[in-house]
DNA sequence: CCTTTGTCATTCGTATACAAACAAAAATTG
DNA sequence: CAATTTTTGTTTGTATACGAATGACAAAGG
């Protein structure tokens, strides 16, 4: 009773959040995949991590990028594959494996930091300064929000 | 002279806009699985446009969901698989392959739009209905943005 | 001390995602 | 019409991404 009819017609795809984020996703993967080339977004992630916290077990690492355990494994196998990081165990935990950037890992990242900072602003161009801003902002508010209750089931 | 100490220092990673963007994706990604297990977000979109545009070929469905021609491939064979698509060669060009809902795809779609509805709102549940407009509207501007230049070489 | 519970790394399976290369068919051009 | 270029679907290879299961080890409990 009542059926409003352009609500039943109303799933427009191109108007979902999820569908606009994958394509806004896609056009900073390509800008990424265009200034480093050496790299993927998760592995230069692993790296600037590391740089950061030195020696980190492989879980917390994952943790630390927002990556699931069976992923950074893979990560961390190909970036050591090509001598970048090295993993030793923790003397302290047996269950553990530390790891750290080589040389040519703290190198490679070195080299790469501008380019990097370049992505993240080509990325953000179309908007204004202060919509940068903004954009951060609710990102950052829509991340924040872990497992919320949802609005109405 | 005159080096600006944390800037010497400064990339954060968790102030970049693309780990932002991924890690929002992630908790979009989350909230879709809870609500529709059935199926993944390209699976649906798919679903979507087929029940919007009827029959389509597979390359030019790609084109009207956002994805590569080898992953529509993909997801085509899958959703076939289950009996939810349904292809045949187009009559007027040999090389083309129609792709339609079967009526098993039309109601699977049919039994999911208003949890689809739910996914889109409990997304952009953590920000005010202001910010949301707003949110929506600087993706699509980043989005329209194809192959600019970028800031600076 | 031993059992329960939790954490850590690993593996398997499934599903995107895209680059690159291919063959067949179409459209365009000379 | 013949030659070139495009488009279309497909396959292969690499890289996320995550759920689920597993074995090894750690911490807590009684």
């Amino acid at each position: 009773m009542a059926q409003p009819a352009d609500q039943a017609l109303g799933y427009r795809l191109d108007e979902q959040v999820g569908f606009l984020m994958r394509q806004a996703n896609q056009r900073h993967l390509a800008i990424f995949g265009r200034r480093i080339p050496d790299f993927t977004p998760t592995q230069f992630a692993t790296l600037a991590k590391l740089a950061e916290l030195g020696s980190v077990s492989q879980n917390d690492l994952g943790r630390q990028t927002a990556m699931d355990s069976a992923t950074m494994k893979g990560v961390i196998d190909r970036l050591a594959r090509r001598g970048l990081v090295s993993s030793r165990p923790d003397p302290s935990d047996m269950r553990r494996l530390l790891i750290g950037l080589t040389e040519a890992g703290r190198a490679a990242y070195a080299d790469h930091v501008a380019a990097a900072e370049a992505i993240s602003t080509e990325t953000l161009a179309p908007l204004s300064p202060e919509e940068r801003v903004q954009f951060l902002d609710l990102l950052r508010r829509m991340i924040a929000a872990r497992h919320s209750e949802g609005t109405n089931p």
